[in-house]
DNA sequence: TAAAATAAATAACCCAGATTAATAGAGGTC
DNA sequence: GACCTCTATTAATCTGGGTTATTTATTTTA
């Protein structure tokens, strides 16, 4: 539960009341396997589910059968908008490692959330730049080629992760298969492999074995035009990823 | 004001009261010409700007100067989210016809935004539709070829224009040109050419001097895929549109 | 109403990325 | 440790949609 009271705590500012007021809310816990689906479109979801540990994704699936990813989830993300707890969210949910998940009692978490607490207020900028990073999302697959798409989405999770302490210096855990990259960037994965490929070549990244490695982080963002004020981080990153485009 | 009136009490439900209190809230009243920008991706509103006449886009500039619409604006609709009015949006707004805009005052409109209020909870809705309709914008882009993706925008066109009671039988006004379209949609303006003449050439649709007429609503419907739930309009809808596929 | 500017339509050619197929690693599993 | 399955890699070929260019409406402006 930590990853997400970190979470809050980095988007507001949690009183310790807070903090254990979310503890309290906290229903059950669970794991689920690679590839499991957690949530399905038409379900509405009566609890709130947070990931503490392991990766998942929200994504619909299209006309021929093939699923496209919309959203990253990372430790500490909520599996679902907040927002949208009361209704069918028209998306799925799918573990893409072995996960831990926490589930809040969504009656008792609601009603924690006076207007202007810090945790309304960590939920609301969470809200925002989740709705923002789908925009960043979409200008990546409409206007970007291969390559740099995959750059971009690269340099948006190392950045995400960081955030949420868990990169070990210039590496991070990197769960993703090559098909699931291709889902989240509108790829073949045949071309995405090229295009990792590519990016191997020119010495920016070296992924193997779920270990991420950003081997040149300056070259990396700028090939990707990465700006990351759409990730609303302002200040609070670390020096070394600064040097951002 | 009534456009935005009516979309609240379409989502759900004002007192006459709240009605009242929008319209204490007026601040100015605007007009733009078509293509000119409203509001930049760096500065923060501070006023809450409606289009009540006329057609607007949010859209982000790629690396490549090329824009990305990433949603339209209808009469009726917040040029920005209510969310972010604090931040800064990341895109910016422009006009894609000659408009008419209300600006609220912020201070004032979300000091009647108790919690339970009609209006709170029309602006969740409202909020909840915009995500959704951002996610299967996605869809559209990244998974369907080209006449398809313009089918379904044009059938999520339609079907938001009846809601708002602006459709005349099967035609709409309709005033974006073919650049713009291809903007929307990430397809450069003569592939998005050629695909409106298929659609023309199979008899589903007319565009012409700025009115679209839906020739063949089922025909069409089924072609784009197209499944209005994500609108989040249930039972609300003209008979004649239910047909979705 | 003529001229200028903008939007739409079409043709010809090109290319980024898709598809198919075949091979080679890695991880699991019994 | 032999077998099976999933994942990654690479090559060969194809195609949807991009690019460039030209022509023909429409609109707008003067």
């Amino acid at each position: 539960m930590y990853s997400f009271i970190n979470k809050m705590n980095f988007y507001s500012c949690l009183t310790p009341e807070e903090k254990t007021a979310i503890q309290d809310c906290v229903d059950s816990k669970h794991r689920f396997a690679r590839g499991q689906r957690l949530t399905g479109a038409d379900e509405k979801p009566d609890k709130i589910s947070i990931v503490t540990d392991g990766w998942a994704c929200r994504f619909k699936t299209a006309h021929d059968g093939t699923d496209q990813i919309i959203s990253l989830i990372l430790p500490g993300d909520q599996c679902e908008d907040l927002s949208s707890v009361h209704y069918r969210p028209g998306y799925s949910v799918r573990a893409l490692s072995d996960i831990r998940l926490t589930r809040l009692d969504r009656q008792k978490f609601l009603s924690r959330l006076t207007p202007d607490s810090g945790l309304a207020n960590g939920l609301a900028w969470s809200s925002v730049v989740d709705t923002s990073m789908m925009g960043e999302w979409l200008l990546n697959v409409t206007r970007r080629p291969a390559a740099m798409r995959l750059a971009h989405l690269l340099c948006e999770l190392f950045t995400r992760y960081a955030i949420i302490g868990r990169t070990d210096d210039s590496s991070m855990y990197f769960p993703l298969t090559q098909v699931a990259l291709s889902e989240a960037l509108g790829l073949s994965p045949v071309h995405l492999n090229r295009s990792l490929q590519l990016l191997r070549h020119k010495q920016m990244v070296s992924l193997y074995r779920k270990t991420l490695t950003i081997l040149d982080w300056r070259q990396l963002a700028g090939f990707a035009d990465f700006d990351n004020r759409y990730l609303h981080i302002s200040g609070k990153l670390p020096v070394s990823l600064r040097l951002a485009s």
